[in-house]
Parts: C-alpha cells; structure tokens; sequence
DNA sequence: CTGAAAGCGCTAACAA
DNA sequence: TTGTTAGCGCTTTCAG
C-alpha cells in the first residue's frame, strides 16, 4: 500500500497552529464563529500539513457518512447489455455529487447478495439507499426495510408487502403506452398488436396496462408475452404473425424487443411502417437510430430519473424522515414521457 | 431517517452473553482461540440482538476498510452509450464481492470533480482505486499516485509522467487490430482503409498501429480520424469514400463508429461485404448483431477485464505492495482478443 | 482461553 | 470565541 507515511492528525494540525484540535474541528467543517486570524493559522497548517480529515473517525461520532447506496437487483445480463441503467447512475451520480456524497455500489446477481446487501445496508456505512427494485418478488425491498435505511426505489415498487412509507420515481409507463398506440391509431392502424416485457417487472405491467386503455377491447391474440430482450420480441413477433397475419401495427414494450420484431417482419418481407408501423419504448441509442428503419419510440427522460431519485433522497435527510409517504400509499413521483417520431411508424 | 432505533452494540452483546467485550470481538472476527461454549452463547446474543458491528469504529482501528473505489473519467457522454463500461464494471463488482468488498463508484464529470476525487481518495476511504484512464492528457492518474492508494489502470495509461510501479490491464488492441486487417487482406482485399477512434486514448492509438503494422506502407489516404462515435464513423467514411472511391474494405476502430460507416457506404450504393467489407473493434452487443449486414468485429472479453484489475488489486494487499512494477516499466496484463465473423467481412 | 484497559481520530457539550 | 473533556464502537496488546 505505498510508504504508509501515518496521516497527520487533529492533533498535528492543532499543535503546528498553536490551537485546540477543538478549534481546528471547527475550521475544517467550515470556520464559523474563529477569529479570522486563527483560522488563517489553522488553514495554513493544514496546508503545510497536508492534513486530510479521517473519515472513519468523523463518521464514528457524528453518525454520518455523506454516502449513500445504489442497489442494483441484476439477476440478469440484460440490465447491463442496456445503458438504462447507465443513464440513471448518471443522474445518481451528478446530483449526489453537487451534494458532496459518494455513490456505494451494491450490484447484486443472486440469492447470497442479498443477504450480503442486507447486512451492509444494516451495518450503517451509508445515509440512505437508492434501489431498483426490479422484479415483483424481489426480497430487497423487505430486507432493507428491516435494515431501517431512508430509502427511495427507481420504478415502482410491484412488490406485495408493507408499503407504508415507500418514495419512488417512475416513468410514465402507462401514459407513455397509451400515447404510442394512439399514435398508431391516429396512423389508421387498426389490428395493432403487443409484444410485453418481462410482466414480473411493473413497467411491463404498466405499459400492458396502457395499451389496453387504448385497445379496450382488443383481441387478446395481438398481445405477446417476451422479456425485453431482441430475442424474446423476435420470437413473440413469430407468433403474432401466425396468430393474426392481418396485424398492421405492433408496439413493442422496449426498443430491444421492437428490434427483434423488426427483424422478423423483415425476414416476413413485410415493410415498415407501410405494411407495419412499429413503436419501441425507451429511445435507446444509438439502437434506436441505427434499426432499419429508424424507430419510432417513447422517449423516458432516464438522467433525470436517477437525479429526481438522489434529490428526493438526499432532501428527506435534511427534512428528518425522507421516505415517509402519506398513509398507506406509496408516494411516487412519476415522469412524464414523449413520442419520438422516426421511419417506423 | 426511520426511528433510529440504536443498533445494539459490541457491549450489549458481551452483556447479553455473559462475557467481554473482546471475547465478543473475537467471535465476530472468526473465533480464534474462543471455547465452543463461548463462541456458541456469542453467536446466539449477536443473533437476538440483531448485532452488526459499526464499520466506522472498526475502521478507526484498523485502518483498513474493505471497500475499493473506481474512477472513471467520463469527460463524455459516449462512455455511458455504450455497455463497455457496464461490463467492466461487472465484472469488478463479482470479483470484489466475492472478496467482501465494496465498490465505492466515482464518477468524474470535469476538472472540479478531480480535486473532489483527489481528496476523497486521499480522505482514507478505500483500500485501493481502479482507474480507467482514458485520455492522454488526464491529470488523474498523478492526482492518485500523489494520495497513495495503491491502483490498477484499466487501459494502457498514456500519460507522461511517472510511470513506475504503475499496474494496469489491457486488452491486445494492436494484436485485434493485425487480426482484423490480416481477415480483411486474406478476403483478398488490397485498399483497406482504417477510420480511427479518438487519438488520445491508448486504445485508439494501439489499434491504428496493429492497422499499421500489417498495412506497412498503406496509402495514407485510407486513414481518416474518427471518435469511437457513430456520427464520427460517418464523417469518416464520407471523407475515405471521397479520397478514395476505390477502396474496398474499412477497419473501423470500433463497432459504433462502424455502424456509422455502415451507414454511408449503403447511402452510396455500395453493398457490403461484397463491394466494401467492414469489421468492427469490441463485439458490442447487441449492436453488432442488429446491423445491416451483422457485424464482423474483434471480440474482447470485457468483464474479465474488470475482474482481472479487482483481482490484481486485492492480491496486491496481502502481499504489501500491490502496484509495484518491475523497475521502471508499467507492468502491464494483456488480454488476448477474438476475431467474431458475421457478414460484413 | 479470557478480560481489563488503552486508544484509533474526531466532534460536541460544557466551561471558561 | 476558545479550550477541556468526554466519549463514538471497536480492536488489540497485555495480564491473568
């Protein structure tokens, strides 16, 4: 570990200054109420110093750690073959920064994580937790419930248990559907099908559930279960094609899944948009730039999401109890989403 | 921040089992050298109470910290498009984890932000850094040396500085890149141009000269500058097809850039492979596959990247002094890359 | 094998 | 405004 040359201390700095290490606390966590002159003396020791604060010693007594954590449930590949969740970190990382917190990340793949997660979160290394809770029966949620840390999930919780007191950030997932199936309504389209994702995740249920409020009664054959993945839309657009090859219209749970059907309908020689539009979700790029043709999508605005997560979180430490929802429902904070218009549809 | 109900402590739980406080310790610590029957009632207290020991106050003493911090500089919204990063990270993530420990994510978004990572990592937080250095230029690399953690690089480190005892891993860019030429030269190919990625990272050097070395004396016409970006790889492409209408195959530096000209030599009428074959640098997925016609690209294994840094770092602290080289060289680990055929070349 | 005691470096009352 | 004094919760000699 490099020539472990022992920091300087409090102690050295107050020695070197002639002070208390009372009053270089003071300066260090900002000066207020020391004579100028001293705090001029106490930050040039500092500087000849090169005294840097303990971290571990500060934490010990003032219970803080100005870090927080980000749980990523990530039971599978997908969610790091998608830059979704890159963006969020993104957002996460640059609010949490503007409010002088370190971003922990706790990645989890299986079972024995989450006990690991449990006892990290429960250790109190960090302020609060940012979760993304992405399967309806993930254990996270209850594990860090016990864990008694202030706590904000991304998407809504689609967990069944004690919901009292759950914030979180969403998208727009239905109103997002709703507005790509009129879209293609407003086309004339008429047999427009569904391909889902992945239903244990609520914005698959979500988006389902918008197209619905379009399609009030659609036949039940234009839908398709898949997972999210260019695979799973490719063998869901298989299976519409031979279930109601008189389909005009498919709008696909994600971009991934709209790629896969895209290129089935190729293979089909159907032409897009004129024999079918497609819609995909997410406006993922450069994907969704670069499909032939180019798709049309429903753009969420995931940064912000991630920033809106932090920001929630970190404004709920200043105000004493964050994650408190009113009564029994969870509050969430929902974004809003937009069409964005391309070749196909 | 919920009830804060005080978690019980090292003290609570000696009093409940009966014994002291460092028996206590020693039990949560592996116990060594403690009686069954001890052990036994310890465990049992630990269990009813709940207990998690306060990392801070364990901190304190040991100075150590089981947490490692990563610091990817990401001057550019282009990191974040693509999984390259994601996969890395992963691949961190299993292997810390498997050894108890923690990842602790910095994200640096400009010159403020440096003095901000300096500090943290001088602060004592972490055990050690991975760092992705990826500009020639980047004043990181030194800030880190400066705090004293011991460090592995991820990619050749381009800076000009001290340069001993500094560790990294690479992937073989330069072997990649005389695979991918030699495939397109051994297609028959004679005008092979390169479009090439952002000059100031190391990676984009390194594969310019694998184009190099197997197209000895090119016409330097056939290299253009690019940006690792789609639109850079358009840029470039229009500008060879310009200069040189002949050519008959490109190596694109990497596989967004190669969609890119993808897409101009189709706006030009020209078929690929048939007229012009491209091959792509990184296998990203699922856009190689999503191309038209699927790309043809050099794999390389990114997680293991990722996995290997971790491992290099942790393996450094038991044996004192990870990050020292041999003398003056940086000693670095290559990974070997893999030529994936698909239909573009 | 176990306990007592001495801090790790810092902050926060409380006095002065 | 500044210094003194207790700890924060834990590990770790050192005795026993």
């Amino acid at each position: 570990m490099t020539d472990t040359a022992p920091r300087p201390t409090l102690e050295a700095v107050a020695a070197r200054a002639g002070v208390s290490r009372a009053t270089v606390s003071r300066v260090v966590n900002g000066g207020d109420g020391v004579r100028d002159i001293l705090v001029e003396r106490v930050r040039k020791a500092v500087e000849e110093l090169g005294y840097v604060p303990n971290q571990a010693a500060r934490s010990l007594v003032t219970r803080r750690h100005d870090a927080i954590a980000v749980v990523v449930a990530e039971p599978e590949t997908r969610v790091f073959a998608d830059p979704f969740f890159a963006l969020q970190l993104r957002g996460i990382s640059k609010e949490l920064t503007a409010h002088d917190n370190q971003l922990v990340l706790l990645l989890t793949e299986g079972r024995d994580d989450h006990a690991r997660v449990g006892r990290y979160l429960a250790g109190g290394h960090v302020d609060g937790a940012l979760v993304f809770s992405l399967h309806l029966d993930d254990p996270l949620p209850g594990l860090i419930q016990r864990a008694g840390v202030p706590t904000v999930f991304g998407g809504r919780p689609g967990w069944s248990g004690d919901r009292r007191g759950v914030v979180y950030v969403d998208s727009d997932n239905r109103g997002g559907a709703r507005d790509a199936v009129r879209h293609l309504a407003g086309l004339g389209r008429t047999r427009i099908a569904h391909i889902t994702g992945a239903l244990d995740q609520t914005s698959a249920v979500d988006r389902l559930d918008g197209y619905r409020d379009v399609m009030v009664d659609a036949d039940p054959r234009l839908i398709a279960e898949a997972d999210f993945t260019p695979a799973g839309g490719e063998r869901a657009m298989r299976e519409l094609l031979g279930r109601c090859p008189d389909l005009d219209a498919v709008f696909a749970a994600n971009d991934l899944t709209a790629s896969g059907a895209l290129r089935v309908l190729r293979e089909a020689g159907r032409r897009v948009p004129d024999d079918v539009a497609v819609i995909g979700f997410d406006d993922m790029l450069p994907l969704a730039e670069q499909t032939d043709p180019p798709l049309t999508t429903v753009r969420q605005d995931i940064e912000e999401m991630g920033r809106l997560m932090a920001r929630l979180l970190l404004r709920g430490f200043d105000r004493g109890t964050p994650q408190e929802g009113v009564g029994d429902t969870p509050s969430g904070v929902v974004l809003p989403t937009t069409l964005v218009r391309r070749a196909s549809a």
